[in-house]
DNA sequence: AGTGAAACGGACCGCCTGGTCAACTTGTTA
DNA sequence: TAACAAGTTGACCAGGCGGTCCGTTTCACT
């Protein structure tokens, strides 16, 4: 419906720069930093930030969007590598690393906030199911688990880490590490609950 | 310093149903629960609440202290306990059902707002530690993990889990499944990086 | 029953937030 | 270069927050 006339030149400059400043803002604040702080470090009025983006949500979500988009091509590029299981183990550390710029809360909100979001994040967890099913076939990952508990579990080295003081900022390598541990198949225990 | 005579019956009374209220709505919302969310869920008004404490941080603390001790409790009590990594994960479940019910963020802030919560909190990270230490010298976890490790892992399952949308309740029970199995010794490789 | 202190409650304050708007500036096009 | 649309801007708004204050109520003690 709507015809997409390229942008003014200035407003093309400020848009890419708001984009910036936002994602570095959401990196260091989370989801609450705050529109005016985001335009001040783009150097643009509040008011552009709203004409650009008609909610902060959507400011956010055009943030994520990058990210997904950016994780998906990397998954698809790691389901051709030759050991599936480390192809795995470098997905989940790449996800883990880009988390650490910005806190990827795309899981939240099955209730739509963003169309374009949703189908986005659709394609990355279909590439990271195909990744873990290859790993299990090269029997490198136990088999009770789901595409949907890697998801989860790749968003949690970070978090853990953000409860120390003073991270070191290749900390949450230890707790993937921990966790990947987890999902081998040596010394596997019955999971008491099933995958959601 | 000051006398802590004894409370008046009305303020008792108040003052306890402000502990239970508060308990609730920050397991609902998290520490951004309102100040006027939490009195009114109290019956009380909100000046009472300023009352009984003079901040909202120190009502946190206060309602987080609970679950401290009451933490530290459960570990002491099974450290003597016969199959020290059983207790290990009891623990730990215990842990997470506790979280479920309240985000224990206690772990932040090594910057006091509370000495009372700060000393709590060490003497639980102690209680973690020997509980810990007993598990390795039974076997059942793998000698590279300190306590700390345990401390910040008990954390993620909950985390987890407050992703999914409508989330089972024993849901995390899977999560700190696969994390238990990645601190067993079988199929343990190097961790990447050292405990903090 | 009377009295003083303790406790209560809600109107109020200052601050900060996401979002709006009308006056102004700038890029583009002919 | 003229003129118009597109873009920019910061003052402004409503709403919600933590926290204060003081007139009122309630308890406890004699």
């Amino acid at each position: 419906m709507t015809i997409d006339r390229p942008l003014r030149a200035d407003a093309a400059r400020n848009r890419s720069s708001l984009l910036a400043a936002a994602a570095e803002e959401f990196a260091l604040h989370g989801p609450d930093a705050s529109v005016a702080d985001i335009a001040r470090r783009a150097g643009i009025g509040k008011g552009t930030v709203f004409r650009h983006f008609p909610t902060k949500d959507d400011l956010l979500a055009a943030v994520v969007l990058d990210r997904i988009d950016d994780l998906a091509a990397l998954a698809q590029r790691l389901t051709a590598a030759s050991d599936a299981g480390a192809a795995l183990l470098e997905f989940m550390e790449a996800a883990a690393g880009r988390q650490q710029q910005l806190d990827l809360s795309f899981l939240r909100e099955s209730g739509e906030i963003n169309a374009r979001l949703a189908t986005a994040r659709e394609h990355l967890f279909t590439e990271i199911i195909a990744l873990v099913t290859r790993a299990q076939e090269a029997g490198a990952i136990r088999t009770d688990i789901s595409g949907m508990d890697v998801i989860l579990l790749m968003c949690a080295p970070n978090h853990v880490v953000s409860f120390v003081p003073n991270p070191s900022p290749d900390l949450w390598r230890r707790y993937l590490g921990i966790i990947f541990d987890g999902l081998r198949p040596e010394g596997a225990q019955a999971l008491p609950y099933p995958a959601p």
